[in-house]
DNA sequence: GAGTTTGAAACT
DNA sequence: CAGTTTCAAACTC
């Protein structure tokens, strides 16, 4: 389309003389540093940084951050009003917000905070996973970059900008599941947390086996959320326990060696975009009678997938069931492999009862918690 | 390190 | 709301 220069970019950027080499493109919705607040919330009186009815350990930390991270965005008061009183984000280990490879040392430790690699966004966009995290890029590779405290004005604006199209962009994308709604879960080292992305993916060639995918990059088990096309990454599924499972858990080129060979594998015996669900949930919805297309039955398969997880999420916990091994071996068919829980060789029952102890201390660590933050569900 | 692929975000 | 474009991370070579 004809991107005319000046024409659509409103003169009000001026204002900003770092924008003089941004790309005078795009950015149909453009932010107007010249103002202080949103035209729709005129009344609105918006200081830089908006925080929070929070306790004094829910403090905004411009950069960086321990995780949780917490992180205050502006929001309008009618926004606070509505459906997040408290504009807290308190972030679990999200996709953005873990340390990327360039960010860690040899061995894996996170060593220091992410750093972006923005050249077009100014930052200011949720393609900036610092802006996304809610913090100031602080030791990034970006260029003209405008999220940091001296361009507070203008990400102030891009803060209100981004609420305006979607009011939950800078909550978690993944978000536990405090109410006995396990969806999934994330494997960490010091336990499980069922979480599930809030908006689901919508991978198509990735199989949700890559970092491409959000869910994954989580470590989390695609749900009932997800539009997401030849998914592989549920609880059960051969391809993802190929990359989890066995000697191969720490050899990471083994693990991407997997995951292409799934992803290759599948795509090359189904093709590309054949089935949104995976041959385990295609022999289900073939139980149900579904034809693949129906939109309805994607969302059949991601519901019955969901409710998989949940049973086999907690079957993992009894490493030694024997209802969750028949069940999966029935479900997968034709396949050799017989499924085991990720964890069978690792916990014992005695670890069980152990981390059933922890788990309700924790749980009512983080009701107490969120009742010191306020509400932000 | 350059180029490609991918999918979320932004935009139309 | 669906389709397209933009963007930056993930990935490949």
């Amino acid at each position: 389309m004809g991107e005319s220069e000046g024409s659509e970019f409103p003169p009000k950027k001026q204002q900003q003389s770092e924008t003089a080499d941004f790309p005078a493109k795009k950015l149909a919705r453009q932010l107007d540093f010249t103002q202080g607040v949103l035209p729709d919330h005129p009344q609105s009186q918006l200081s830089p940084v908006v925080v929070t009815p929070l306790s004094a350990q829910c403090q905004l930390q411009p950069h960086p951050q321990p995780q949780p991270q917490v992180v205050s965005i502006l929001v309008s008061p009618q926004q606070q009003t509505q459906q997040q009183p408290a504009v807290r984000v308190v972030k679990p280990e999200s996709p953005k917000s873990r340390p990327r490879p360039n960010a860690e040392l040899k061995d894996g430790t996170p060593k220091k905070q992410k750093q972006c690699n923005c050249k077009h966004s100014r930052c200011l966009k949720l393609y900036c996973e610092c802006f996304a995290s809610g913090t100031y890029c602080d030791g990034c590779n970006c260029v003209n970059c405008y999220n940091n405290v001296e361009n507070e004005a203008a990400r102030r604006e891009a803060v209100e900008a981004t609420l305006e199209r979607n009011p939950n962009a800078f909550r978690p994308k993944i978000a536990s599941s405090p109410h006995g709604a396990r969806d999934s879960r994330e494997e960490t080292g010091e336990g499980l947390v069922f979480v599930k992305h809030n908006k689901g993916c919508h991978c198509k060639k990735s199989g949700c086996l890559k970092k491409y995918c959000e869910c994954f990059q989580a470590n989390i088990l695609c749900s009932e959320n997800c539009k997401c096309m030849d998914c592989k990454n549920f609880e059960g599924s051969e391809e993802r326990q190929a990359l989890f499972h066995g000697d191969h858990g720490n050899n990471m080129a083994y693990i991407q060696q997997a995951a292409n060979a799934a992803i290759t594998g599948a795509i090359g015996s189904s093709g590309y975009a054949s089935l949104p669900v995976s041959r385990k949930r295609k022999g289900q919805e073939l139980f149900f009678g579904k034809t693949v297309n129906d939109p309805s039955s994607h969302r059949l398969g991601h519901f019955q997938q969901a409710s998989h997880i949940r049973h086999a999420a907690l079957s993992s916990l009894l490493p030694s069931n024997p209802v969750a091994r028949a069940g999966n071996t029935t479900t997968l068919g034709s396949s050799k492999i017989t499924y085991r829980s990720l964890l069978a060789d690792i916990i014992q029952s005695q670890d069980l009862k152990e981390l059933c102890s922890v788990l309700v201390v924790l749980s009512g660590e983080v009701a107490k918690t969120l009742s010191e933050c306020g509400p932000f569900a």
